[in-house]
DNA sequence: ATGAAGACTTCTTCATCGAT
DNA sequence: ATCGATGAAGAAGTCTTCAT
């Protein structure tokens, strides 16, 4: 028994149509009907009774239904398993982050994540904010973690927040008497400090992976 | 292991028939 | 007239076999 015969069997099933099956699974509705006839004639029973207005399931065709569903449904859990196996509990995450975040939430999430799947390892690599969205794009790791301004072509956000921003100055600097203080009034103090430039020139921390 | 040729399967389009 | 199922013919893709 086919199981693309099945499938579309179960469709007009669902559907109570060959055209309503056929339009559902994208294939002519000559050719469900023909796999479902192909059906009947292997089981040698009728499946359906053929209404003016639509297909009816007689006694065989509940059985038969019945038997499919469960097989489409053990089928689904059997590609589940297998997608799990060769993921989740299991294997390496490359994951490519900027320098801030490689000592401070990332080691938290790694610990969090792998008390739940503790057979699952991660390769980090340490890089900078651009290269980490490249690394992305080219699928040479799977997560990345960095800093951005706007959203990166070719790469997904699955997850981000904003970060505070500081400005270091010295105690005596005329900024201080005029808090809250813009970017654009902080830029002069961007350009003479590579600290601070770090820290006010990004204001998201986002989460990237590579593929869908 | 690879490519060619024929067989086979599945699909689409078009036409037809029957029920409403 | 409209809608849905089905049959015929042909197209396209896949599989199998065989020679190299």
């Amino acid at each position: 028994m086919q199981t693309s015969a099945l499938r579309y069997f179960l469709e007009v099933a669902r559907t109570g149509s060959v055209s309503a099956a056929a339009q559902r699974l994208r294939v002519a509705a000559s050719a469900v009907s023909r796999q479902v006839s192909n059906l009947e004639k292997e089981l040698d029973a009728l499946l359906f009774e053929r209404r003016a207005r639509g297909m009816i399931l007689t006694q065989a065709g509940e059985t038969l239904a019945a038997y499919a569903q469960r097989l489409a449904l053990e089928s689904e859990q059997v590609v589940s398993e297998i997608r799990e196996l060769n993921s989740a509990d299991k294997g390496l995450i490359r994951l490519g982050v900027t320098e801030g975040l490689a000592i401070s939430f990332i080691p938290e999430m790694i610990h969090a994540f792998r008390k739940r799947h503790a057979e699952v390892a991660f390769d980090i690599k340490v890089m900078s904010p651009l290269v980490v969205t490249e690394q992305v794009r080219l699928g040479s790791v799977d997560i990345g973690a960095t800093f951005v301004l706007t959203s990166e072509r070719g790469v997904t956000t699955h997850w981000q927040r904003a970060v505070p921003t500081y400005a270091y100055v010295a105690s005596n600097h005329p900024l201080l008497a005029r808090a809250p203080v813009s970017m654009a009034r902080s830029s002069p103090i961007r350009s003479r400090c590579s600290m601070a430039r770090r820290r006010c020139a990004r204001s998201w921390t986002s989460i990237a992976r590579h593929g869908d």
